[in-house]
DNA sequence: TAGTGGTCTAGACCACCGC
DNA sequence: CGGTGGTCTAGACCACTAG
């Protein structure tokens, strides 16, 4: 690794020491999980004070390429394997084959997942999610609330909501609402579903969000904001997925024409 | 907004601090494009020293809440208007009113876009196109290469690559592809499209991404790999884009069945 | 020129980790 | 315990912006 600052450059001291440990790691002279040398180190190797390394090492872990492990060191950041949501995830053979979406998923992986429910009832729709339902501001919807795991990690936290006209009286309203999930359960009620639209954006984290998927700094979210309608073009359902960005590719197909 | 910081608990001041002006840009009291304090009224607000403030401002900046304007001040960063990438966006229909892609979605917005071309020509194809393009690791393809900007902001970096088999000899190789895009010259060249797929991920950006999209810290790119096949179920063209993730939602349609 | 953010130093103390 | 990263202070100088 490089270990001298070029005081001609007008190029900040940090940003230099940032390169010279972006270079290491692209060249593979620091491997993936692998410690960069520490703050001593570096202030010895660069001669320069703490807050000087301190700022190279935060450029780099804002932009996600480094992790700091408390009394441990700094390591350079391992991709997961990533997980895909296939665009034929919500067709009805697979209801009907009793699998919810998630698990056309992550069985394709072979990977052991895990939902944890925050919170299932009625509730008072959000202002957004109203205007997608076609309800009323301020009316109630079923609010399902949950996260996802894979193992130790979660990937994902989802809340759906369901107008309560729809939904009550039904299994939705359950902690588990059985075969097939919610999507089951709304056609059962008469709504035979028709198609879905899904928004996708992305952002860097709110905190409560970083909490919840234990998200590193420097990892950004994908939302995807999925409406689903019935055969007369009327929404049943508004699903609000936040889902760390480096676990997921979100997969799509379109027609041409 | 408050100004103390309340030395009992055991979060950091300069997290108190973001939270603080966090708080204030939430509840409204700094509206988006307002200036928050300058460092020297949050010295004297907090009774701090500069770096815990500037640590403060540093978070905040990384979550993409503020921005900085050296010699004038830290602004909330305010949204810009949301473009639509529309699934339908790649319609025959379009295409043979000689509307390329980007052009259905800026037009459905009133937005004056422009299009500046880094390079068009034959080159060697990178490993990752090379096996959705289903061509030899190492052969040759129309790489064009070019940068979209709505008025003096650029939103998005797009790279197209095009067997050259396909591509030699037609206006595909051309600076501009001619009315409806490289698409239509495809068709034209008797590949009719039958599908897309669009692989969505979403990550911070390398160095020269924030460069060339002129992105203020703090805001993650979405990147989108597009392969468009034609009715053989060959691939075509595989189109690598990395854009500007605030500036943009992607929307799809899924059918339910 | 005065006020702003940007960079850097030198030194201190703390909290966490592993031996 | 020694080594690691995390926080904080006090003060300095620079670069940019505006009046």
């Amino acid at each position: 690794m490089r270990t001298a600052i070029d005081p001609i450059s007008d190029r900040p001291a940090y940003k230099q020491i940032a390169d010279a440990i972006r270079d290491a790691v692209s060249s593979g002279e620091i491997g993936p999980g692998e410690k960069v040398p520490s703050e001593a180190d570096l202030i010895r190797l660069f001669n320069v004070a703490q807050g000087t390394v301190r700022n190279a090492l935060s450029l780099l872990r804002a932009e996600g390429l480094l992790r700091a492990e408390h009394g441990k060191g700094v390591f350079v950041r391992e991709r997961p394997p990533m997980q895909r949501k296939a665009s034929n995830r919500f067709r009805r053979s697979h209801r009907d084959a009793g699998k919810a979406a998630y698990t056309v998923d992550a069985e394709a992986l072979g990977i052991k997942h895990d939902v944890e429910v925050f919170k299932v009832g009625p509730d008072v729709v959000p202002d957004e999610i109203a205007e997608r339902l076609g309800v009323p501001v301020g009316s109630t919807v079923l609010v399902r609330s949950r996260r996802y795991l894979h193992g130790p990690t979660p990937t994902e936290i989802a809340t759906s909501y369901v107008p309560w006209s729809i939904a009550e009286g039904t299994a939705m309203a359950e902690e588990n609402p059985g075969p097939g999930g919610i999507y089951a359960r709304i056609e059962e009620a008469g709504h035979r579903l028709g198609k879905f639209t899904e928004d996708v954006t992305a952002r860097m984290p709110m905190p409560d969000e970083a909490k919840a998927l234990h998200l590193p700094s420097g990892t950004p979210v994908m939302r995807v904001l999925r409406t689903a309608y019935d055969t007369n073009g009327v929404a049943v359902e508004v699903c609000d997925t936040v889902m760390t960005a480096d676990l997921f590719v979100l997969s799509y197909e379109l027609p041409a024409d």
